[in-house]
Parts: C-alpha cells; sequence; structure tokens
DNA sequence: TCGTTCTGAGTTTTT
DNA sequence: CTCAGAACGA
C-alpha cells in the first residue's frame, strides 16, 4: 500500500492525520468529505488499530455500506468487514438486542416504523375519546418524538411545569398521558419505535455503568458522519462512549443542517467545541464540485444566516456560467421554462438527462414538472413518496414476520388479523382490545386464552381466532428450523395473501404481485450472500431485523440513467448534477410559510436553498412564478426574500428583477418579534437549552432595500398580458372564464394590488378569483 | 363487511 | 385540486 496521504489536500490530511484526540471536521458542499472519512478509517487501521474497536455512525445505511466499500478497496475486506460501521440506529439496536433483559425487553423485540407508530396513537386517542382534530395523531408523534430525542421519559414529562404549561396553552392537556400509554403500550408488545432505540441506548448506559464501560472499552475510536444532524439522544450516546478516551472524530456541515424538524439539533456541532475544549477544528474549504460562481453565489446566500461556523468555501474549477433567475406567471409556465432549458441544453451540451434535476421544496410540486416534461417527451424519474417498504402488500407481508418474530407485536396483530379476510372484524378486535387493556397484557395473549380473560365472543368467531392464532403458531415452530427464505415463502403461501394476491387481475393487482415476488426474491438473496460469506444469521428474525431499519433513501438514486431527476431539496442532500434547476422560490413555498416566522426556522430554510444550489456542478438555474395553483385555488405569490440574498454578480437575471414586486406587505410583516414565537415545536432539554434572540439583532436578513442592479428597465414596465386580465371588474358583471364557465361577479374585495372577485358561476359554484391572474373576459 | 359518496386538510421526513 | 379517512347505505 503506497502512502494513504499521497491523495489528499493539505487541509484533508491534517484532518486525517489527527487522532491523538477529539476533532471536529466541518465539511463544505463538495469538499471530498466521504473522502476523508474513510482514509481516517483507513488511517487508523495503518496506525494498529483493529478494526472492530473502530465505530462509525452514519444516518443512513447506504452511506454506511458506500463508506465500507470504499475503505474495502483501500484496505481490502479482511479488515473493512469487521468495522463497527452502520446507522445510529442500527448499530443501536445490536446493542440494544444483545442487552435487550436489562432494560425490561426480549432480544426478540420488533421495531414500529411511523405509520406504525402514528395508528398506535390513533388508537389511543380514539380510546380517550378525544377530538382528533385537536390531538392530531401526526402532531402528538412529533411532541412524543421531541420528547423522546431530548430524552425526556414520560415520567420526567408528567413532572415538566413547562411542558404541562405548554400544553394546556395548546389544549392538549392529556397529551402526558398519551405519551405514557403509548410507551406502556410499546413496552407490552415487545416493540420500540425509531426513537426508542437512542431513548433505551441511554437508559442502558445510564442505568448499567457495567455495561457502558465495556462498550467503551471495545470503542476506541468513534467516528460521526453528518454531524449537524443529530439530536440529543445521539449525542448524548456518542458522548458517553467517548467519555473515557476522548478518541472522537465528527463530521459534519452546519450549513447543510436542514432536519430540524427530526429532532436534529445544530448546537451540537455549533457546541461541540465547548463540550471537548481541547478538541480540533478541520475545515475542508476546497469546494472540489461546483464551479466558482455557483460556489460563491451560495457563498454570498449562506453569509445572510447569523449563526454558523466561519468558514471560506473556495473553488479552482472554471469560473462557469453564472446563475440564471428566471420568473414565469403561473406554475405552469414556470414548468415550460425549465423544460425548455433542459431541452436547449441537452442539444447545445450534448448533455444527458441524467445530468438534470429539478429540485423542489415540497413533493407537491412535481406534478406540474411531470406534465412539462412529458408534453416534451423528456423521460423522468421522481423520487419520493411510498417507498418499498411502506407499500401496503409488503407492509402486510411484513407484519407476519413480525408477528411470527414477536407476537405480543400490536400493530402487526392488528394489521393481519382479518389479512386476509377472515371475518374478524372491528367489532372483535375492539373487544380484544378492551380485554387487553383491562388485563394488561398484549392481544395475542387474549385470543390465546379467550375463556380465560372472558373474551365475550360466540363460537364461530372464537373458532376463527383460535384458527388463526394457531397459524401463527405454526409458524413460529419452524423459526429456528427454517431460513429466512424458506418460512417467508411458507407464510405467504399458507396465510392465504398468495391466493388473494392472484385473484386480482388488474393492472395494480398485477403490480402487487410484482412486489411480492421482488420481495421474495429479495429475502433470497439476504439469504444466500449470508450464507456465502458465512456470517450465519440467516433467519426471519436476521432479516427482520435489518430491513425494519432500511428506508428508500437507501437504494441507489443515480441509478436510472437516461432521466431527468426530480426530488425535493431534502432528499438530494449529497447527490450532485451538473445541472440544477431550483424551483418554486417564492415567499411561502421557499421559505415555508411554516418556518418563516421563527428566526431558527428561517435560517434553515436558507441552508435548505443552500443546498440546492450546492448540488450543481456546472449550470444552476433558479425560478419562481407569480402564480401558483395552490389547495384548489390559484394564489398570487411573491418572489422569495432568498433570492435577495444571493449576490447579484453571480446572477443572471431573465427578463426583469424581483426586488420591487409586492414587496412591502409581505416583509414588514416577517420582522416581528421573534422572542414570542421561540418554539411551535418543543422546548429542548436542559443542556442544549437556546438563549432567547434578542430583537436587536435578527435582522438575519435585510428588509427591503433592492440592490440596485435589480431595478432595471424592465421591471417599470407594466405587467405583460399573456392572457391576464388589467383587472377591472364590477360587481354585477357577467364573466366567461376558461374552465369554470360563465358566471356572475357578486363581490369585489382586497387591496388594489391583490383584486379578488367572488363570482357565482352556473356550473362550478362559487369560486374566488384573483383578478390579476384570472383568465375571463366579461361577457356582459 | 363491503363499496360508495362526502368532507376536510394540505412542508420537509436520513431511521 | 387531490388524496385519505369518515360516514353512510346496502
Amino acid at each position: 500500500m503506497d502512502n494513504l496521504l499521497d491523495h489528499l489536500n493539505e487541509q484533508q490530511r491534517e484532518a486525517v492525520e489527527y487522532i491523538n484526540g477529539p476533532s471536529l471536521i466541518i465539511a463544505g458542499a463538495g469538499s471530498g468529505k466521504t473522502r476523508v472519512l474513510t482514509y481516517k478509517i483507513a488511517y487508523l487501521l495503518q496506525q494498529g488499530y483493529m478494526p472492530h474497536s473502530i465505530l462509525a455512525l452514519t444516518f443512513t445505511n447506504k452511506a454506511a455500506r458506500e463508506m465500507k466499500e470504499r475503505i474495502a478497496e483501500i484496505i481490502g475486506w479482511k479488515y473493512a468487514r469487521y468495522l463497527w460501521m452502520g446507522t445510529f440506529h442500527s448499530v443501536f439496536s445490536r446493542i440494544l438486542r444483545t442487552e435487550a433483559g436489562k432494560i425490561g425487553f426480549n432480544s426478540s423485540f420488533t421495531i414500529f416504523d411511523s405509520a406504525d407508530s402514528r395508528n398506535m396513537i390513533k388508537t389511543i386517542i380514539k380510546q380517550y375519546q378525544l377530538d382528533d382534530k385537536i390531538y392530531k395523531p401526526a402532531r402528538v408523534q412529533a411532541m412524543i418524538s421531541n420528547a423522546k430525542n431530548a430524552l425526556i421519559s414520560p415520567q420526567m414529562y408528567a413532572q415538566n411545569k413547562e411542558l404541562l404549561e405548554y400544553d394546556q396553552r395548546s389544549k392538549m392537556p392529556v397529551l402526558k398521558d398519551i405519551y405514557r400509554d403509548y410507551n406502556n403500550r410499546l413496552k407490552a408488545s415487545n416493540t420500540m419505535d425509531f426513537d426508542d432505540l437512542l431513548f433505551y441506548t441511554n437508559v442502558l448506559f445510564r442505568d448499567h455503568p457495567d455495561v457502558l464501560k465495556s462498550y467503551q472499552e471495545r470503542y476506541q475510536f468513534i467516528l460521526v458522519d453528518e454531524y449537524q444532524d443529530t439530536n440529543f439522544a445521539q449525542y448524548l450516546v456518542v458522548k458517553q462512549l467517548a467519555d473515557a478516551h476522548h478518541r472522537v472524530c465528527v463530521v459534519g456541515d452546519d450549513a447543510q443542517s436542514i432536519y430540524s424538524f427530526r429532532g436534529a439539533n445544530i448546537d451540537n456541532i455549533l457546541k461541540f467545541k465547548e463540550v471537548y475544549p481541547e478538541s480540533k477544528l478541520f475545515k475542508l474549504e476546497q469546494n472540489y464540485r461546483s464551479t466558482q460562481n455557483i460556489v460563491n453565489a451560495a457563498n454570498s446566500l449562506i453569509q445572510q444566516n447569523r449563526e454558523q461556523i466561519k468558514k471560506t468555501i473556495y473553488s479552482k474549477n472554471d469560473e462557469g456560467e453564472r446563475i440564471e433567475v428566471e420568473s414565469a406567471y403561473s406554475d405552469i409556465l414556470e414548468g415550460e421554462i425549465v423544460s425548455n432549458k433542459i431541452w436547449d441544453i441537452r442539444r447545445e451540451k450534448k448533455a444527458s438527462y441524467s445530468d438534470f434535476v429539478i429540485l423542489y421544496r415540497t413533493n407537491a410540486q412535481s406534478r406540474i414538472f411531470e406534465e412539462a416534461l412529458r408534453k416534451k417527451n423528456i423521460p423522468y424519474r421522481i423520487y419520493g413518496g411510498l417507498s418499498f417498504y411502506q407499500r401496503k402488500e409488503i407492509k402486510d407481508v411484513i407484519a407476519y414476520f413480525r408477528m411470527v418474530v414477536n407476537p405480543y407485536d400490536e400493530e402487526a396483530f392488528r394489521r393481519i388479523i382479518n389479512f386476509p379476510t377472515r371475518g374478524i372484524g372491528d367489532t372483535t378486535l375492539n373487544k380484544i382490545a378492551a380485554a387487553a387493556r383491562a388485563h394488561n397484557v398484549s392481544l395475542w395473549e387474549i385470543i390465546g386464552d379467550s375463556l380465560g380473560y372472558n373474551l365475550n365472543v360466540n363460537a364461530g368467531t372464537a373458532k376463527k381466532l383460535s384458527a388463526f392464532r394457531e397459524l401463527i403458531e405454526s409458524f413460529i415452530a419452524r423459526l429456528q428450523e427454517l431460513s429466512a427464505y424458506d418460512l417467508a415463502s411458507r407464510i405467504v403461501k399458507q396465510s392465504g395473501i398468495a391466493t388473494e394476491a392472484y385473484q386480482d387481475q388488474t393492472p395494480e393487482g398485477m403490480s402487487r404481485q410484482e412486489n411480492l415476488q421482488e420481495l421474495l426474491g429479495g429475502i433470497h438473496e439476504f439469504c444466500e450472500s449470508r450464507r456465502e460469506e458465512g456470517l450465519g444469521g440467516i433467519g426471519l428474525m436476521d432479516f427482520l431485523s435489518e430491513v425494519s431499519l432500511l428506508s428508500d433513501q437507501d437504494t441507489d438514486k443515480e441509478a436510472d440513467k437516461e432521466k431527468v431527476t426530480m426530488m425535493t431539496v431534502h432528499a438530494s442532500k449529497g447527490l450532485e448534477f451538473k445541472n440544477v434547476f431550483v424551483v418554486g422560490l417564492e415567499e411561502d413555498l421557499f421559505p415555508s410559510s411554516m418556518a418563516k416566522n421563527e428566526f431558527r426556522g428561517l435560517e434553515e430554510e436558507r441552508r435548505l436553498f443552500y443546498v440546492a444550489i450546492t448540488r450543481a456542478k456546472e449550470y444552476c438555474m433558479i425560478t419562481y412564478a407569480k402564480s401558483r395553483f395552490r389547495n384548489g385555488q390559484i394564489n398570487a405569490s411573491n418572489p422569495s426574500r432568498f433570492l435577495r440574498d444571493i449576490d447579484t454578480c453571480y446572477l443572471n437575471v431573465i427578463g426583469g428583477g424581483f426586488g420591487v414586486l409586492n414587496r412591502p406587505e409581505t416583509y414588514t410583516n416577517d420582522l416581528h418579534d421573534y422572542t414570542n414565537t421561540l418554539r411551535t415545536s418543543y422546548p429542548e432539554s436542559p443542556v442544549t437549552q437556546r438563549q432567547p434572540i434578542a430583537p436587536h439583532q435578527e435582522a438575519g436578513f435585510p428588509p427591503a432595500s433592492p440592490r440596485s442592479n435589480f431595478v432595471n428597465a424592465r421591471n417599470a414596465t407594466p405587467r405583460a398580458s399573456a392572457g391576464v386580465n388589467s383587472g377591472e371588474v364590477q360587481v354585477g358583471a357577467v364573466i366567461k372564464h376558461e374552465r369554470f364557465g360563465v358566471g356572475k361577479v357578486t363581490a369585489v374585495t382586497g387591496d388594489p394590488d391583490s383584486r379578488k372577485a367572488t363570482v357565482e358561476f352556473e356550473n362550478s359554484g362559487v369560486k374566488q378569483l384573483l383578478l390579476k391572474f384570472a383568465r375571463f373576459e366579461v361577457v356582459g
């Protein structure tokens, strides 16, 4: 092996070589972060560390897999295979399975995905007879998740005055009880949700110092990827593991912290130095990905953020083209602009479709681009939506697996008790659930002894229940002797899933069959590859524990050649494309209306925009629409404030600026006092408590002082006509609308800039039309 | 227990 | 608008 360090630039080399204490590596976008991590691990091995004494934590299985592969390329699988490398969740779940007994679980515990959690929360809300308009399951779920991520147990929660008062104010006083019940039922089900994997690891280490000690000794060096996305629970586990030796290296980019809504706490990276005063800070500042223009533009944007670690990202690549900014009159026209541009660039540069990506803030925006691309016969691929494992037919089968591995799993039980249909309906299920609650046992135990638990069902139902139980038991009996594949095939056949699937000959039904086939194929592959590697563990339980922590993020996003990619900005993190289109740069969309009232929320949105731009290697275009169809209505939209954060010398603003459009009311509103709205989500754990932001410091974004370049001649011209009305309509007028037909104007409201007409259409009912944009003619 | 109509809500989502 | 979940009827 030649000298590893020769493959690195100076900054990278220093970061790799420093192994005698804690270090923070700030890795700017495109700066070779993965390279540094892999070389650092290889270097550690070269310096005499044993592979099994190195722990490397990532956020996705894909990241872990890729890193392991690259390390194997350098030093060979012989060593790489023994590295402790995986996601927080998978590594912790392995630890928890070995130590399950110590925290009151059985090692065969199964894992709830987010949908399972939400379903259980729904059930509890129903059971309390609460209004799910107030106790919105998703919201309750988020609250519980935040509590767990901050390591607040149900008991602590119920004693925390601040939290209780907060719940009072948000009209959810029984949240604490829901949280308690939810947790109890998870425990009774021998299940953990994603957050529990982190939570209970902390509990384990807190209550069992000897266990902690053994892991501290095992992991002699700890590395963490994407450290800016860690939450409190993750931070604390890492800290505890590293406490004995402080040999910890975290890598991340505070400028790319975009997951706070999942509990990520940017303070972890910002305050690393406070936790480890002796730590070294390394900065990877050379961007190898993008042109100078793109890097500089992105820099000028992110400079508007107040909370960040100082760094100067630079590029030595070509200067490149300016970022193009173009507005469209409507969302549909925005789609056309983008598809035209893709068409042109592809022809001019002989680019492949796979060199293009369209990035949007919300999934709902994809539709219009789909249509625009389809019109031009441009092939595309959308990422997002349901992942393979979230599809109903897959979840159903997985629920059987879960039931077999862990029959106490309540959500799995509910899912399959009547699937395929076996005449056990809601009534019976409710009886079972009530009995389970009354006796504080799982649903499975109730049907195991329905007489003993006084289950009030008729003889027919009782028979069906015992048939179900015997079916599951017959699978359980084979759990040890059969491989995952053999048992899974058996389950699919004998449960009636196969029969049911093959009866459905509709196209959707066929696709479901294919998915089932694919699942079984995947299990087969799982067993085969494990057998080949001689790793053992080819049972259903092994498969399940792996598959429960997989997500679609783990599937390869560049696999599809010759297709334009479309995805949310979030999903694009870590990827790169030659040509990037960032679309929908409008107030209330990007930044999202939900985030704009909070200082930190707004800065996060700006980071999100930063992530979007820095995906581009060569060319970047930013678009926005002046009107957008949202929630069944056409709404006027204003250009995003972020557009004015980018220094105009890196921009080419097509067809006029965005500096003076409809501004005043939008921007003045946004400057209100943030201290009152500091949190819409949960208060943080004491360790990471934020300082309130002093009002005078808040000008993270300037109010309206448009940079001079934007005020060009085009701005002064009246808005073009392009099928848009000039806006003069009187009450009583009869109009003819393109889509809604003929109708009568019954009211005209709103300020001059956004006048709305209420129109009673003959066939389409009453609509509100924004006169500026509505397409109609006055007929009487 | 099933299809149907109706109502209402509507970011982002690494595990 | 579009989708999911509730409500309703058979």
